[in-house]
DNA sequence: CTTGCCCCTGACGCGCGGGGCAGGGGTTAG
DNA sequence: CTAACCCCTGCCCCGCGCGTCAGGGGCAAG
């Protein structure tokens, strides 16, 4: 029942390469999972669920080490669970709160700065085409 | 007269540094420069000018590829006028409206990106700290 | 002549999320 | 047993505009 796999069939399950998940276990995303007897990785559903977890947050513009630093909760936010986390008091996921702020403020900062740029070269458009 | 100087001294009164003038020069933004005996380059104040066009160009957003594709058009930016663009028909420095628009173009598909990432993260800040 | 600043070339570093080798060994169907 | 994959580690590659050495030589003042 979708037990144990080798990294190619996990990286596969989770819509990305073994190369991601190597990188992943280096930048401490994901425990040292266990090995066969030849040192081959091996993987079991809930990894890919938490793989899916941590290529969801990059995507939303979250750095690796962003989620490094907290990698012991990225496996709260797997089953997405709004009761869980109340019942865990202030130990909840919102510990992902501080870095997404602080992630809204960093965009923030670079769509003003782009349109300010925007604006400067639509400025010169005119001078120097005219 | 404000004569022939070296390199730090023309980077200096560009407004930059000795490294920048090498790399502009590499990368063909720069015309090889006259040199001494000894093989130091020498600048006059039109290289100075040039080189706070790019500098200008640059900051604006532009590459050092598209300035190098039009390098040779460089010069013409710099006296700034007017009169001899129109005298020089479809040869004055409208020759950069294309890649500002390209660039333009970049920045508006970027400014989108960005803001809506902006939003998606801004939609999760709510799922996850709840 | 020496001191101290300047210049030369060539090469690596950066930040970020991996991609793409090379050179070796495991594994499984035929 | 062998072919055809798969996996292992370790390393360099990408883009961009330079910064920053490293190891050598030039140039003007005292």
């Amino acid at each position: 029942m979708t037990g144990r796999m080798r990294i190619g069939d996990a990286a596969a399950a989770a819509g990305t390469t073994p190369r991601a998940l190597r990188f992943y276990e280096e930048r401490g995303l994901l425990p040292p999972p266990v090995r066969t007897a030849a040192g081959q990785r091996e993987y079991g559903p809930d990894t890919v669920t938490r793989v899916r977890v941590i290529r969801a947050l990059l995507a939303l513009g979250l750095t690796v080490e962003d989620l490094a630093s907290r990698a012991h909760r990225l496996d709260l936010l797997a089953a997405d669970p709004p009761r869980s986390c109340a019942s865990e008091g202030d130990f909840g996921p919102d510990t992902f709160a501080p870095v997404i702020e602080q992630r809204l403020a960093a965009l923030d900062a670079e769509i003003a700065r782009l349109t300010r740029l925007r604006e400067a070269l639509a400025r010169h458009t005119g001078t120097v085409e005219a």
